[in-house]
DNA sequence: CGGTATCCTCTACGATACTG
DNA sequence: CAGTATCGTAGAGGATACCG
C-alpha cells in the first residue's frame, strides 16, 4: 500500500503508483473478508464446534458455503479440523493461533457496525 | 451475533440461534469488505483525491470498479463526493466522519496482513 | 453426522467504446 | 476529466438430492 503524491515546482501533482499488488488491505480483505468468513471465525472463539452446530449458530448460510469457508481457512491456516472417529462420526473446527490473531480485528469490527447500526 | 450453547443436566448440548440475520460482523463486512472498499477508503484518509488519481493509486482496479464502489460508500455515508466546476470539470472524494471512523479498523487489517505475508 | 455432487441462476468483474 | 453503456465470461452461491 505505498502511493506517493509527488509536488512539482509548479504545484502540479503527479501520482506515483509504487502499490504492489495486491495491496496488504485487499490481501486481508481476502482472509478474513468473504461471505460468511468473519462470523465463522467469530464463532470459534471459545471453544471447537462442531459443523451442524456451525450450521445452527449461522442461521442465514448453506451447508455448502460453510463448508466451503471452512476449507479456506483451513488451506490458509486460520482454522484445525479435527475428526473423531466416533459413529457417527464427529468432526469439530478450532482456531489456530494464527485464525486467533484475526479476533481483534473482528471484534473491533463487530463493535464499529453496531455502533453505527442507526444509520 | 448472539448464540447460546445450552447444556442440560445429562451434558447435551443443544445450541440455540439467536442471530439476528445478517450479524454485526457480516454488515460490517458488507460495508468495507468489498472488492477494493478498503484500499479506497485508506487511500481517501490524508486529502481528497481525484477519481484519476484514485484510479492511478489502485493500479489493479478497473474504473468501473472503483466508480461503482465509490458510488457505494456515498450511499453509505462514508465518502463524499464534491464538484469543482471549472473545465475540464474536477471532482474529488473525501471521507466524512462515519468513513473516517473505519480507518482503525483497516490500519489494523493492514499491520496484521503484513505481519503474516511470510505464509 | 458431516459432508459431495449436480444443476441452475444471478452477479461480479473485466474489456472496450463512447460522451458532456 | 470523469464518467456511462454495452457485452461477455467466470465464478459465487442457493436448492436439492445423495453417500459413507
Amino acid at each position: 500500500m505505498k502511493t506517493e503524491i509527488k509536488t512539482d515546482a509548479k504545484g502540479k501533482k503527479t501520482v506515483l503508483n509504487t502499490c504492489t499488488e495486491p495491496c496488504a488491505i485487499e490481501r486481508g480483505m481476502r482472509l478474513i473478508g468473504g461471505k460468511w468468513t468473519g462470523s465463522i471465525i467469530y464463532h470459534l472463539k471459545d471453544e471447537p464446534v462442531r459443523f451442524n452446530d456451525l450450521c445452527r449458530m449461522l442461521g442465514g448460510a448453506s451447508r455448502k458455503m460453510i463448508d466451503q469457508r471452512l476449507k479456506e481457512l483451513e488451506n490458509n491456516g486460520m482454522v484445525l479440523r479435527s475428526v473423531i472417529d466416533t459413529r457417527p462420526i464427529a468432526v469439530t473446527y478450532s482456531l489456530t493461533e494464527f485464525g486467533r490473531s484475526a479476533l481483534d480485528i473482528l471484534e473491533q469490527l463487530r463493535v464499529w457496525s453496531e455502533s453505527h447500526s442507526d444509520n
